[in-house]
DNA sequence: TGAATCCGCTCAATCGTTTTAGCAACCACG
DNA sequence: CGTGGTTGCTAAAACGATTGAGCGGATTCA
């Protein structure tokens, strides 16, 4: 059976379709109550729903936001973004129209078309990791971006604090009375440019508890993965002992799980023997590991929310021009405790 | 500025609208060759592209899909199936509209109105796990159900066959010469429907290969995690020596990570000392672990292309009344062997 | 009493397309 | 020269809503 149209339910209240569509909005404070219940009862008897289409051509807006990213939906890094997305597209009565890329430029083009030509109101601009972006020439108006950053500006951005982040690691551990703390990085050709920012919180942790960084300390992985965060951990680990770290600021929680499996190859037992510290908080690492995993959490609902208020206008970038960063706070699990007392045998036997 | 309308590249080109929608659609071959460039090349020259929604009203049909689901988007677990159904979408001209519902019934009836409102020509009613669901009353004549079965049936459905999936995995261990192979089950009080069918596969396999199934085998965690695949293999390995098994088929990939800590506790290696399979192919899990493991990959993505291609009406399922069933591929990594040979100390300490 | 205001509604235009019916000019044919 | 068919295009009616202008009657006010 075809769909209920408003001149269905004016048929059925006796009125004019003007009639109905000013109760039903309620964009006329001069029609009796009783002839708006009639129009009500109708539109409730008859199972009336406006048909966003029509709506949309004659409002001119969609209540619809696109949403294109590399990859975003499709991978299992950066889904409370959308999250954050939808719920608030939801709290607003709009729906989000989701295109993954797989980082295809002309994919991206023609996407961005489509959902031009599909009058959404408004296009997030996503990526699955922070990074600066070149980005397509012909955005809408109304373009934030999540989880990067536009070369040339432009337009709102939100990205995580990484640089904050990678400090609050390193206090963390500082705090515990560590004093060597390592950072386990990534050398890939074009790092990640959260590495850089991590990096840099790392230092100014370090000076600000005075503790001299030593370049010996700060190795790196050929990738994020677990068996780069191994091979950057034995490096640290095939120190003589005295200038081996007793702490480790590991770029991601997957380096992280690969540091762990190089302390416990050496006998080293977490964190009695070596605290570790991750970020990202990827639940299905971070948590599952054992001892579960000491981490700073990105925070992709967050952002996620903050990018859809913006493209909403429910919400005003404090500096419109300035890329937004969102803070990015840590989780204490069981990965962090004091170094070894000076001098102790760290242990090369389990019990 | 706003958008170029059909009207504008129809004043550019001297002609009428009818003739400018005509040859962009070529509908008429009657229009000579010479003004369909004329209309061309004015479109081009404006950068004219139609207004999709003023087309949807017309042409009730707006070339859009909708995908509710439970969680699929914003978990890690199921992103896959997204990445199937976007590609048929767009490999067709569509756009996928998604709704992750967090599987609250009033937000799921919402949005299902929201979506047939908004004039989606087919709808994809999907499920994070293989589920079968109370399906809402008034659903779109075009619905598909990902990874999840109505109750009723009444619509094409698509989940994964973990019945063949089970059996897939126990005879990758009867082949590499296992006779004495656990499943480690999970125990919750409304166990995923895919723990009983895999159960099954198990059984069958086993009946295949002439072993007598031991109840003794078969053990239950309390969670789908790492910590219930740990302590169900602990029951296991606290069995006596004869009694143990070879080989583990785990319900999943987390819980074979459990698996692979109780081993390893015991020191027990993996494969050598005990054979591990999984179940989900997760990456995050199964190709992070050391060593990475075996395991039978659920088919996400397409399954998302089948739901899709259905849902768009380019497949029709050969008996459009049934749930189809997809293939579960083993995915073979390192953490299968032959068993110990027999009488041989499985190993209490590691070298 | 005449003008102004209010009441309760409806008319008709509009949003930007697609598509059917058909007009005017021309040609061919008997 | 009338008829019929083609060619090249256009007018106008949808699609289903929203909304400003307006209409006829009753009421109020000067």
């Amino acid at each position: 059976m075809p769909r209920v149209r408003i001149s269905d339910v004016a048929a059925a209240a006796g009125v004019s379709i003007s009639t109905v569509s000013l109760v039903m909005n309620d964009r006329d404070a001069r029609i009796p109550l009783e002839t708006q219940e009639r129009v009500r009862a109708a539109a409730a008897a008859t199972g009336y729903t406006p048909n966003s289409v029509a709506r949309g051509l004659r409002m001119q807006t969609t209540r619809t936001i696109g949403l294109v990213s590399d990859t975003i939906a499709t991978t299992p890094y950066a889904g409370r973004m959308l999250a954050g997305a939808q719920d608030v597209a939801r709290e607003h009565g709009h729906l989000v129209i989701l295109v993954d890329t797989g980082d295809d430029a002309e994919v991206e083009r023609d996407a961005i078309r489509a959902l031009a030509d599909h009058q959404i109101d408004a296009l997030i601009y996503a990526c699955m990791w922070h990074r600066v972006v070149d980005a397509p020439d012909h955005l809408p108006a109304r373009t934030v971006f999540l989880d990067c950053r536009p070369v040339g500006g432009g337009h709102p951005a939100v990205v995580p604090d990484d640089r904050a982040g990678g400090a609050t690691a390193v206090r963390e551990l500082v705090a515990a009375g560590h004093r060597r703390i390592a950072f386990v990085d990534v050398d890939e050709p074009n790092a990640p440019i959260a590495s850089a920012l991590r990096l840099e919180g790392y230092m100014e942790a370090l000076r600000e508890a005075g503790i001299e960084p030593d370049p010996e300390l700060h190795v790196y992985g050929a990738t994020t993965t677990a068996k780069g965060g191994r091979s950057a951990t034995d490096l640290l680990l095939d120190l003589p002992e005295s200038r081996r770290p007793t702490a480790l600021f590991c770029f991601n929680d997957r380096m992280a799980a690969g540091a762990y499996v190089a302390a416990r190859h050496r006998g080293l037992e977490i964190p009695r023997d070596l605290s570790i510290i991750g970020f990202d908080d990827q639940q299905l690492v971070a948590a599952e590991l054992d001892p579960p995993l000491t981490t700073v959490a990105l925070p992709h609902y967050e952002m996620g929310r903050w990018a859809t208020e913006v493209a909403l206008g429910v919400r005003t970038p404090d500096d419109p021009g300035a890329v937004h960063l969102m803070e990015c706070p840590i989780i204490r699990r069981d990965s962090v405790s004091p170094p070894p007392a000076a001098g102790r045998d760290p242990g090369r036997r389990r019990t």
